[in-house]
DNA sequence: CGAAATTTTGAGTTCACTCAAGGATGGTGG
DNA sequence: CCACCATCCTTGAGTGAACTCAAAATTTCG
């Protein structure tokens, strides 16, 4: 079984049959790989199938920001595809399965399947809310709400895509890659996370996340899910699709 | 003459035609006035035609973040159309003058006029690369860094839209604003422009802002344009469009 | 001209940073 | 199976960038 196709398990038969088929093999990446860098011009879409990657960018100074974790049904690439080059790099952080739609395929089906386009859209859409809300957290929050923010929304996150069920899941995320999602430091980071648990919301240990108080760290998080639109019917998450080797990075 | 629509001016002749015909008469918005909020369920698209607005979002404790500052020729609310509501808020800043397409006529178009619909995702993705690069600036960048890059992206746009030309341009933004929107206090963002100033970098005094070392400003900043992907074909910016009334607010 | 908004200044504080070192943990190969 | 190495986590101490509070000066607007 894979993981998830997210939202496009959701097409009508004919256009996700299309979208599925126009995918080449699954690959595997590994943890550290880089599947795309900034500045480079798109050669597909990429949908991940399975593993956590970072978007990132870099700056001068050796500084990097990461501007989001995609998972499972997250696609890479579509904004690169159509401005021509990609604006940030995209790594994987644990190892990873994710298909890629060629170019002119790609190109193909959002011309000629109005619900794929509308699929794509709506990720790209998602995805533009979401580093609204991140800006709206780096620029605004303490350090100890900017975590608690970005834990709430990996939690529902894992859970939409059917990785997480549950407040115990497996959290791929290092402290240093939390420092560079939130700009912090990393010894701040960790020392927020002591915090964290000293408040009894959550523990964080050898990889394996457990939220004690969902309600409490959502309120210290400043946390609605609305930016998210996971809005739409349920049960989106089951996976169907074609049968990929997986690479384990979860409990 | 209007300020601009920007891009849109480069469609061909019909379909251009079919984009402003369907735009509902402009309208002005007063300095300070809200042109749709957060949450709000997007009723149009809106073109800015002259004038500048912020997009923003609200967070608990009174605390606001600004995402971006439309300018003419930017789309307000696409996003908020095709996801069922906005994710944020926008509000004039100046005097401005904004045209709307009803949602039915703009969805009719997105689906039926190609490069419509190629002109409008430009900009939305367009958009999304800029909050990226923004949450870069905010994450990472010193205030002093931060504050030189809001400004070479602002002369940039400015000039791309052909409201500045030259490095003395109308600064309808105040230190409050610039200070939600890199997540500085306004106090603090004072104290960086005198040390801009004090640097031979810029003045700022009476919303007149001068950039006297472009080159040095932007490696301060550590900018570069990449991020706008205005590299298509120069001249988009001479409006050819409808007349309205314009509201004055540049030079 | 007066009221409101914005900018400026000063003083004191704090949140988060840097630097540095020591402990865990996990993967790799002998 | 264990030794080793790389990465990651943790802790301590000192520093500094940016903040808050408060009030005065300036500009804008009705």
């Amino acid at each position: 079984m894979t993981r998830g196709y997210g939202r496009f398990n959701l097409l009508p038969d004919e256009e996700r049959q299309a979208f599925f088929g126009a995918m080449r093999p699954a690959q595997v990446l590994q943890s550290g790989e880089d599947l795309a860098m900034e500045g480079d011009r798109a050669t597909g879409c990429t949908i991940v199938l399975d593993g956590v990657l970072c978007r990132y960018k870099l700056l001068s100074e050796g500084k990097r920001q990461i501007l989001g974790f995609p998972i499972a049904g997250d696609l890479i690439g579509p904004a690169g595809l159509m401005l021509g080059r990609m604006d940030h790099s995209v790594r994987a952080l644990t190892p990873a399965t994710v298909a890629t739609i060629p170019r002119h395929t790609f190109l193909d089906l959002v011309a000629t399947q109005p619900h794929i386009a509308q699929a794509i859209w709506r990720e790209v859409l998602v995805d533009a809310s979401i580093a609204h809300e991140w800006l709206a957290n780096v620029g605004q929050r303490p350090a100890y709400h900017r975590i608690a923010h970005l834990i709430c929304e990996m939690r529902v996150r894992f859970e939409a895509a059917g990785i997480a069920t549950g407040p115990r899941f497996a959290w791929p995320i290092t402290q240093g890659h939390m420092a560079e999602a939130t700009g912090l430091s990393s010894v701040h980071v960790n020392r927020v996370l002591q915090q964290l648990r000293a408040d009894r919301l959550i523990t964080l240990a050898l990889g394996v996340l457990t939220i004690h108080d969902w309600a409490a760290l959502q309120r210290v998080g400043d946390f609605t899910p609305d930016y998210l639109f996971l809005n739409s019917r349920a049960g989106d998450a089951q996976a169907t699709g074609a049968v990929c080797e997986l690479t384990r990075w979860s409990l």
